[in-house]
DNA sequence: ATATATCGTAACTGTTGGAGCTTCATGCCA
DNA sequence: TGGCATGAAGCTCCAACAGTTACGATATAT
């Protein structure tokens, strides 16, 4: 059995089973891959594969365990990779975060100038999508932190650190209705056609809870993935916007009012997903305490640690910054 | 990064840094193993092991966690091919007990032989060895199943089953004065020669407690590792013996007087210990079960899969046989 | 100081992973 | 149904490399 061989029957997994397409995405030739696979199905002595002719068509019950657990040596193989590299350099490498758009776009920017500045030689990849998509990305390896508000319960090899509470701004235009009311209630926002997140991004599912734990039922008329769309539509009159607080930019959104409105809706909190036995090089530790000051190496190490649905405990006594 | 050089690095640390000797255990040669562990510390740019001239000396810090990476590979490398076998012939296979005397000698022959029958084609390897060194060799991957009474708790990447409790017997000469009296008490008891378990064996430590509770000093005058040496020293006159219940053959020992001793010491549990992250073949939850009925699969997988120091929970509406 | 154990270097060799081309199987569409 | 596109496997060749043997160098033990 050879790395080799573990990394091909992972990418082509990863492909779709699509033999050519992962020769080409790794640089190297199809009938390499294709024999390297048979001779580690004659070792092992399992199909890892199905095939109908000369096509694969989907993964035995044992190739899915045997590729599951090549992911896991591949990762452990990266964790070796990343242990030789803090050691031999503390303050060169690379940082690959998954987020949403919202984190991206309103929470990160500070941090990520500052964290550059202090490590010039880390690479800093961000990558966007999804809350899924992002929880997905972290749990194969693919990424190193996920950040954002939702889904990352899904996938329970990621350990969440939670990082800050947050709550929603209603956002019209300066001649609506509601800029002169005093008291913003969800009735009277049920009034409104309403423009939001769509399901699934930024908190979207409490706004949801918050009407329907009143008996109503708002009247969403667009929905979109990040606040930046979310305003265009409410300046086109579309309809009021409900946003996160963080995403309002008291420099460029003076044509729009803000309405606090904590009171209607329960806060969400942001959190950083961590692969579960992920080596963390130093500069990670100092990033996670950047974004959450009271995430400290401690915690951090504390939580990754526990067991599964065990690390809630940790941050019982902590009350979070609230932004 | 080829898996041989992981092995390479692996036992060589196993071997006291003794490359020639590693090279010998693994049928190859010492400058083939020199080489690539070159090539693997010039791959990650760190020293794996320090040297002193031509010997290595020590594990490098960095080494240190490189090594034990590295150890989690080969045996996530061993689980691909478990799994691999399971899938091509579940019946066939190894499986490596790490036990103490006591066990292989009372409590595992009659499950042995059950399940040889029951499983010709599984190759069975008991190997003997302190409490410690049965820990370890589970934790370090050379044995599937540690059975015994002590010490696994040191290493908290072993889950624990607990699988029966047992109590200890006091054994002597038929004319001994002991022998005749009615009820036996540890003030009595301390008043003659005892003959018992080496410390670290066999749940010695409860038994060094209850006299301590009491504020007796018990007059040991001889140790063994098992109850056999005890009892032939027990038979030369030497003083009375301790032993664990199960250690009494009524064919055998006719020749002794064995005195129920379940109400001076507090009650031993033996345990099986089993690697976190092992892949549990199809017979080995049988030899589990076999061995302590009321671990069925289920509540072994959940305990497999809880954090450390999380499954004692399982166990907790259990009660365990007594033998 | 000498002997022994042990590692590194160098030259050599057998093995093998991968490139390139060809052949074969499958699915799709006219 | 035939023709075409897609994609996997078979085969050959070559370069790279893991492992071997022989030898020299250096530390540790007596």
């Amino acid at each position: 059995m050879k790395l080799q061989q573990l990394r091909y029957i992972w990418e082509v997994t990863r492909h779709n089973l699509n033999v050519s397409a992962t020769a080409q995405s790794l640089f190297t030739s199809q009938p390499g891959i294709s024999k390297q696979i048979r001779l580690l199905e004659d070792e092992l002595g399992v199909e890892i594969f199905a095939r109908s002719g000369k096509h694969l068509t989907r993964v035995t019950p044992a190739g899915q365990s045997i590729v599951e657990l090549a992911g896991q040596v591949l990762r452990t193989v990266d964790n070796i990779k990343q242990v030789a590299q803090e050691h031999s350099d503390d303050r060169r490498g690379s940082l690959s975060i998954a987020t949403t758009h919202t984190q991206a776009r309103y929470a990160l920017p500070p941090l990520i100038s500052e964290f550059t500045r202090k490590y010039p030689d880390v690479a800093l990849h961000m990558q966007q999508g999804t809350p899924k998509q992002i929880a997905q990305m972290v749990s194969e390896g693919q990424a190193d932190f996920a950040i954002c508000t939702e889904a990352l319960e899904l996938f329970n090899d990621l350990v969440l650190l939670p990082c800050y509470r947050w709550n929603r701004c209603v956002l019209v235009p300066e001649d609506h209705p509601l800029a002169k009311l005093g008291d913003l209630t969800l009735e009277r926002l049920a009034q409104y056609p309403l423009v939001t997140y769509v399901f699934g991004f930024t908190g979207r599912s409490q706004l949801d809870d918050a009407f329907r734990n009143k008996g109503l039922t708002p009247n969403v008329v667009l929905t979109a993935a990040d606040a930046d769309v979310i305003k265009t539509y409410v300046r086109l009159g579309m309809g009021v916007g409900i946003v996160a607080h963080m995403a309002i930019d008291p420099q460029a959104d003076t044509d729009l009012v803000p309405l606090d409105a904590s009171h209607l809706f329960e806060s969400s909190t942001t959190k950083i997903g961590i692969r579960r036995g992920t080596f963390m090089r130093n500069y990670m530790y100092d990033f996670v305490q950047r974004f959450a000051p009271h995430l400290e190496r401690d915690i951090v190490d504390a939580a990754l640690a526990a067991g599964p649905r065990h690390e809630h405990g940790l941050f019982e006594g902590i009350d979070l910054p609230v932004r």
